[in-house]
DNA sequence: CGGCGCAAAATTGTACACAACACTCCACAG
DNA sequence: CTGTGGAGTGTTGTGTACAATTTTGCGCCG
């Protein structure tokens, strides 16, 4: 592999750049756990100076992906049983109020976009169904793929939801609260049953929204996120094991 | 007046004091409405480089203080009708939540903490009963320090039990979405009326908190955010005029 | 063998200089 | 009169050097 950047003189400088590297890094899992992030040391991963890093790490802390310790660096934040419980327990009432305001504010454009998403969604679901029957070891870069894109459908849908509900404040707080290591993520869509659950409540939001039933839509979503987060605790505590 | 800093030797450089500063010079309202934030120029105010003052604005940024456009500079967020609302609409379901967290986690010497705010800032209200019966214009600096202690209270109050949620990225939340310039706190403040239904509230709240009443604590601690939004609605639409 | 202290190394925090970009304003063409 | 272009100015973005702080390693003493 080669150097990200600072190559063959086309790219100078870069801005939030930099963000979405330790945002990628630490969310694909390549910074571990509690990992130092040494700033010279991610500045020479890029090929800035140290400047654009600094202002990087406190944007990405402010985001809650990592802490920064005064006169002693960043750590790359925890994402224990109990801290995830933490942030769903935020982002559950977070993304009820944001399908709250959307249901009132929604127009057809963006439900149109909410349908594509479903769809997509379930026809990876179908796809996965598919190639799984066996026992899963049939083409593992494939399953890797679906499962990513099921990740990132999901987010859109989340993500459309919030821009929905025509609060600023409201949308950037659901981004960074949902922003989770893939593996962990990747967790609520390894079987059949939970992938179809979140098909069924995503369906249910759409037709909450499109009835513009405001109670219903927050009622269904915070479910839904509550739902999202047994699964990945679960998982997370046999890992402990 | 004299500088802030930079003189006779003693003090050498600042960290996040420059956000402190910053944060201050916005909520007091000596930045204004939407007035720009020159980083050379609060640097000049402070004595110290532009590096800390940029990556304070950042800081401040990530609480919604300030709004950063790329090669274009921070300016002091708007807090106009609309913006207040969603700000409260964010604040009721954080601290509702928050409330809710408390209600089981809190302990005897919080709840005693919590008591003696409700009881200082009902000791305030009588001591601005008595000394406004005429109309308000005796001791105006006294009037105004009053207030100034009654809103710092009630800050101190919600976040003890932001605090007492056991979740700090909870409490980081309430705190930093309940920052509004001091102009429209005040407003909350300025009736006996208001005043009254406060204290009364807070006492409520602590009321279910020792109950352990998690599902009353979160009602009664969300009506109470919409009713201080309403207040501060009510008192900008009769300014815009 | 274990704790203590102190110097060296590693890393963060700040200052300063320069590059890049945005905005203003005025000349000039249409 | 309008609008188009471009130099000049102001401000932000990044690189680099140095100061301050923390951490590490090792010798010394108990």
């Amino acid at each position: 592999m080669r150097k990200p950047d600072a190559e063959d003189g086309v790219r100078r400088l870069n801005v939030g750049e930099v963000v979405e590297y330790i945002r990628s890094k630490i969310l694909t899992g390549e910074y571990g756990p509690e990992g130092r992030l040494v700033e010279e040391q991610i500045a020479g991963e890029l090929g800035v100076s140290r400047t654009p890093v600094r202002q990087a790490l406190t944007i990405v802390e402010s985001e809650g992906l990592v802490e920064i310790f005064p006169n002693r660096g960043a750590i790359v934040a925890s994402f224990s049983f109990d801290e995830v419980w933490r942030v769903y327990d935020v982002r559950a009432v977070l993304e009820g109020l944001a399908a709250r305001r959307a249901a009132e504010n929604i127009g057809e454009a963006e439900l149109e976009t909410l349908r594509a998403l479903a769809d997509e969604m379930e026809e990876i679901h179908e796809e996965l169904r598919a190639a799984n029957v066996p026992s899963g070891r049939l083409g593992d870069d494939k399953h890797k793929e679906l499962i990513r894109r099921l990740v990132n459908a999901n987010q859109d849908f989340h993500h459309a939801i919030a821009a929905a509900s025509r609060n600023r404040r409201l949308e950037k707080l659901v981004r960074s609260s949902g922003q989770l290591p893939m593996v962990l993520k990747a967790y609520s869509w390894h079987k059949p049953y939970e992938r179809a659950s979140t098909n069924h409540y995503h369906r249910k939001i759409i037709q909450t929204l499109e009835a513009g039933d405001a109670l219903r839509s927050e009622l269904v979503m915070t479910e839904h996120v509550y739902e999202g987060r047994d699964v990945i605790l679960r998982a997370l505590e046999q890992e402990q094991v």
